[in-house]
DNA sequence: GTCCAGGGCCTAC
DNA sequence: GTAGGCCATGGA
């Protein structure tokens, strides 16, 4: 077993199941996805909240109200402007209706992807979200944590772009969508309790399993 | 007051 | 091609 695998693991072991995304709908998770960009998720949070009292946690919800109201429900999250603007495109690229997103979700994984990163304010961590957790596409996630961890524990170079790190995840493991939301979710984990408050990891309970950078 | 959080875009080199 | 500034808000 190669060493991101075993580290799967362990984490497993260390936090058990996660069971992400925390979403009740595949629209309310690429909803999510957008808001969490660069904040931290409690705050993404708040603004699904909001969106969800209003009833613009769907396509046709979102469609309905107004841009400045858009902006008023998501401003907890932060880059209100742009990430109004990005929602109203997401609608848009699914027709502003709940079917028309369901199909978009049914395109084959490379044309989906790209069809989000069209969309001004969707990069490729936010594409490869939502096609890992709404469309159960196997396409792992790089995000902060994701990184973080690989360099600290050498398993990449810190200068390592999107697409290489994303590559070493995908090739290191069979290409599951449960198993790298399950991964995903557990760096997540990983990455509140240790990486952030232990810069050193002095208590990562992947020390024993794995070296850390120098 | 300062720093940073589950990014992405744009501009200047 | 890539490093750095910018977008905005909330909590530590």
């Amino acid at each position: 077993m190669n060493r991101i695998a075993s580290a799967y693991e362990s984490l497993l072991e260390c936090f058990g199941p996660q069971g992400w995304w925390p979403a009740e709908t595949t629209f309310e998770m690429a909803v999510g996805a957008v808001l969490t960009q660069g904040t931290a998720w409690r705050n993404a949070e708040r603004a699904i909240d909001n969106l969800r009292r209003e009833g613009a946690l769907c396509p046709e919800g979102l469609s309905r109200i107004s841009p400045s109201a858009l902006r008023k429900h998501i401003a907890a999250a932060g880059f209100q402007r742009r990430k109004a603007a990005t929602l109203g495109l997401l609608s848009e690229l699914a027709g502003n209706t709940e079917t028309g997103w369901r199909a978009l979700l049914a395109t084959p994984a490379t044309e989906l992807r790209g069809r989000l990163q069209s969309v001004r304010g969707i990069g490729p961590e936010t594409a490869d979200a939502i096609l890992l957790y709404a469309g159960r596409c196997p396409a792992f996630v790089i995000d902060a944590y994701t990184r973080r961890f690989a360099v600290r524990h050498a398993l990449a170079d810190r200068k390592a772009g999107y697409a290489a790190m994303k590559e070493l995840f995908e090739s290191s493991l069979p290409a599951d969508p449960d198993l790298y939301a399950e991964y995903h979710a557990l760096l997540v984990a990983l990455g509140k309790e240790f990486c952030r408050t232990q810069p050193r990891c002095a208590d990562c309970p992947l020390r024993r399993d794995l070296p850390e950078a120098r």
